[in-house]
DNA sequence: ATTAGCACTCGAAAATGTTGAGTGCTAATC
DNA sequence: GATTAGCACTCAACATTTTCGAGTGCTAAT
């Protein structure tokens, strides 16, 4: 792929995108030979430039600036020149720290793992919580709150939860609350959530349960909860963008944050990242939402055996270190991973 | 209370305030005899402007521009000058059919209720969860996740609900886990949170307990539970913040975001609201933290009954527009408080 | 094929000019 | 004595011009 470019642009389009990402400045010909020890006059590099900006590699903000990396660039850098260094060992101990907390539900620990992502990274750190359907079901409890509100309870093998209120058309008694919970714990055992509502389906549409009023409300009441369950997600780190010189400019930068306030968009960018297992990177362009012009999303999922659960990741410009993201993401997700793990 | 001010110093005093909150812009004597009604010439306002400025309502950005509202101004003009109008009844539906969901847990709601009085605002919205001490004990459930993992989950009368994994340091096996929590569920049925601290703590300091392995255990596993739950807090639309002019500058906005980012500061100022039932705000200075200059906080709190739960509220420059905001942040934190009743 | 040399481009920053809303003061007016 | 017209003065904001230099593309020499 991409043979039709010489070693030596090569070499010199990495020296480009290394030295923007590490300046955010147009980089001209001079400076990359000052700075990276090519042995080349300005005036070759100043040849090869322009046949890169030819084919879509880079480009100049106007004529006499400089030379900025497009996606493209960045997407072949990422795919080739790259080299992903092994995680630092720092950088290591760091995420186990602050990752490994006891005695906190796991919505506490993927926070505070949103919270350490952009820390560590300097970007914007992002943890969407295992999607439910994935998960094994582990327990199904009603608590009555007064009058018709019920609590209904949903645990999962990991020890996710998620508790909804539902109104009953009449007063049920604890009594009656306990038996149908120690039912469907016994019918549910084992299934995956997915497999949960398959089966409480095909149990309401079985003839006899029909003549059980308990029983078919038990059903009903567990079909409510299981209803319409949303991801969850954590994104930290928001004003870390700010330090970005790129989005200096304040309508840039509202843009961004709207686009961090639209959940959904980015959910359903990263419902993507699900699919394919292990690392994901999106740059600019790539994800085709508007808003995430010049914004690069570097993910990977988490799961438990072999069922993927979620996805975390970081956001950043896309001129983002991503020789260093990375590993940091990749550390991360296996790090969760493990974490929600049965032991 | 500020007698030394003529009626006239007042009325001129409000129109600046009102016209600053309208415009963002400093106000010059001309325009105040122009836009409100005054009969007075330019040259007598400026007059009153001195000593206004003298007497620390207003200051003046330079020589030549007009005057700005002090934190004191609008203290003033909160406490005397403003008549709160009613709630527009198309507020109040809008408040309503946003905050009434059925078949969502407590936080969906809050969260909610948080992004609504954002954007009914056009501010930032602001709201903490339930303390939890304030709660009434309803149930306590422990669920075995598998090897030494249990998850505890604890329910307040009002639907809140806390988990906390817990690692124990042998297995107990299921039947015991039901027989602890049906006994504590009896012993410590219809106390507040709170005072089912104290309880565990006596029980476990009762000699006649000591023997007893398993509820030895049990109280010590409750107890753990209980310990430090920090209260959950929801805000939403920061990027309301954006539109604002007077932080433009992208300093400022830095200073803003770092400030939402750093809950447990606003947290701590809350919980000050929460101490003072109904209607709170804070001015700019007044909140004593640096980052809040220029930012004002409108409060309420809710509660069930005659126990305050928690505060709700909204955050915008100290030019906000109060005479809107207050009802609205009034009328939302009733409306949590019957939401939260039990029916 | 590479590179030195050179004229040219164009944004950024500094320097300069212009404008107008706003002020404070004084003296005339009600 | 309070109010107001009048006026000189101030100063940010905006527009215009100038300067500067990093960078380019092209050509001719190496």
């Amino acid at each position: 792929m991409h043979d039709n470019l010489t070693e030596r642009s090569k070499r010199i389009l990495e020296a480009i995108i290394e030295d923007y990402i590490a300046t955010a400045e147009p980089v001209g010909s001079r400076t990359i030979t000052r700075r990276h020890g090519l042995s080349l006059s300005p005036a070759t590099v100043r040849n090869v430039m322009a046949d890169l900006e030819e084919m879509g590699f880079l480009s100049s903000p106007h004529t006499s600036a400089g030379r900025i990396p497009t996606d493209k660039a960045y997407r072949f850098y990422v795919d080739g020149l790259l080299e992903v260094r092994k995680i630092a060992r720092d950088e290591r101990e760091e995420i186990r720290k602050r990752c490994i907390l006891t005695g906190k539900d796991i919505g506490d620990v993927l926070k505070e793992t949103s919270r350490m992502l952009s820390s560590i990274s300097h970007y914007t750190g992002i943890v969407v919580a295992p999607r439910f359907a994935a998960n094994i079901f582990r327990h199904l409890e009603f608590v009555k709150l007064g009058g018709k509100r019920i609590l209904a309870i949903l645990v999962s093998q990991n020890g996710t939860v998620q508790n909804k209120i539902i109104k009953t058309d009449d007063e049920l008694d604890a009594a009656d609350l306990v038996r149908m919970s120690n039912y469907l714990n016994e019918m549910l055992n084992g299934l995956t959530i997915a497999q949960v509502k398959q089966r409480l389906m095909e149990e309401m549409r079985d003839e006899k349960n029909k003549y059980d009023a308990l029983l078919a409300r038990a059903l009903k009441l567990s079909q409510d909860t299981l209803a319409d369950t949303d991801s969850e997600m954590f994104i930290e780190g928001q004003s870390n963008i700010l330090e970005q010189p790129e989005f200096a400019d304040v309508t840039r930068m509202k843009e961004i944050f709207r686009a961090f306030e639209e959940k959904n968009q980015l959910l359903g960018l990263l419902d993507r990242c699900l699919e394919a297992r292990g690392i994901n990177i999106f740059i600019g362009s790539e994800s085709h939402l508007s808003q995430m012009a010049g914004v690069s999303l570097i993910t990977s999922t988490y799961m438990t055996g072999k069922n993927t659960l979620g996805v975390l990741g970081v956001i950043g410009p896309t001129r983002m270190g991503y020789s260093k993201v990375i590993p940091i993401v990749d550390y991360t997700a296996k790090l969760v991973s493990r974490l929600l793990e049965v032991e």
